[in-house]
DNA sequence: ATCAAAATGTTTACACTGTCAACTATTTTA
DNA sequence: TAAAATAGTTGACAGTGTAAACATTTTGAT
């Protein structure tokens, strides 16, 4: 009746398997071979339950996303203060702490996303969070929607960028001042915020054009 | 005597051939078989010219780095008056234009960067351009080298990340309002400049606390 | 010009991959 | 309880990167 619990749901823990082979060896590492001889089970096993590799990988990617947001939301409830701050932080913190789930999101080739239409929900979801925090901000601007859009894809760019390029272990090789690599961060931060502060109102006018 | 123009050097060859099955079917489609395949040679012979696949992907790689480089900065010696406007610029258009080789920097997994030193050398050289630019824009700063990096970072995190937004195609499944995708990038760049203008010193008084 | 050495290429072989097809055992359902 | 769906196994195939052994060509020193 109902679905029972015996030792582990095989999907469950070709999901946890393809995680620890991911965090051993990376995902291009992965092998669905690799996650069939941690079960001990035969190599096809891991197909009544996944299609395919891609499939399996995208199953992954989409948990990723899903923890990826509510780490976002739950943080930036945490500080009504000011939420955006905190959400910008939280991105980059995340990056930093879960640099495997950040690689797997953002640094991966998505497989095809027609074929995987969840996935790419998910992701949605988390850029949404940012753009509906920028929208209540703006809500007294003309161009609100518009307008937030616009310093939604900016942020996510600003941050996104730091992230993969910390994240590609470059920095090391640009022979950066004392402390320029830690700080960076906080510097960028802080160019957001006065990016966002200066009036930028000009843009729309001339944006708007008849 | 001189290293004589036999039919091609075959060296040439493989990586003008790995370029073009890179162009058809994508990095990860990329196999020494098929470079071998394309030239009518045996397996095998591309490995007396290249170590192994990461090999002849890392040289192409590192002439793509030169390539970029070098349009950055005919590009930005082309407009006196606001060189860093038209680097940033630049930056852009080249990831539009030439996707393939962007991902090819930027969206690959790098091989391991002991193994490819030259690699490494053209894409800090990249970066340097960039920071040179602003070294001689701060000049009459106190903490010029500082600043210029940190404000370099910026920078390069803000247009790789809008860059790798786009080449991910991620964008369509955003439902932004009407033009926000053609007009992010410009309003990108206005926010970089306000970023820039505003007047940061406050973080360098903050940051070189003894 | 000769001859050894270095370079360049080929053939064969191995271990690995994703995944299809056929088969078996188990569980669910009618 | 018989039938059907589900879950797992075994074996095969075409593809990969690359190591080893071999053959050929080019080069350099005598």
């Amino acid at each position: 009746m109902t679905k029972v619990i015996n030792e582990l749901n095989l999907k469950e823990a070709c999901i946890q398997a393809a995680r620890e082979v991911i965090a051993e060896h990376g995902v291009e590492g992965l092998s669905m071979r690799d996650v069939a001889r941690k079960l001990a089970i035969s190599h096809q096993a891991p197909y009544r339950h996944f299609p395919s590799r891609d499939h399996l990988l995208a199953e992954i990617m989409r948990r990723c996303f899903e923890d990826f947001a509510e780490f976002l939301d739950q943080t930036s409830k945490a500080h009504p203060a000011d939420e955006l701050g905190a959400m910008g932080l939280a991105y980059l913190q995340y990056a930093d702490q879960k640099p495997l789930e950040y690689r797997l999101m953002f640094g991966t080739p998505w497989p095809e996303p027609a074929d995987h239409p969840d996935l790419v929900k998910h992701a949605v979801h988390a850029f949404d969070l940012l753009r509906k925090n920028l929208l209540t901000r703006n809500s007294d601007h003309p161009n609100a929607k518009k307008r937030s859009e616009f310093q939604a894809l900016f942020i996510w760019s600003s941050l996104h960028g730091l992230a993969s390029i910390k994240h590609a272990n470059v920095m090391q090789h640009l022979v950066l001042s004392n402390g320029v690599e830690n700080q960076a961060q906080d510097f960028m931060l802080e160019m957001i915020d006065a990016a966002l502060v200066s009036d930028r109102d000009t843009f729309f006018e001339r944006s708007n054009a008849p």
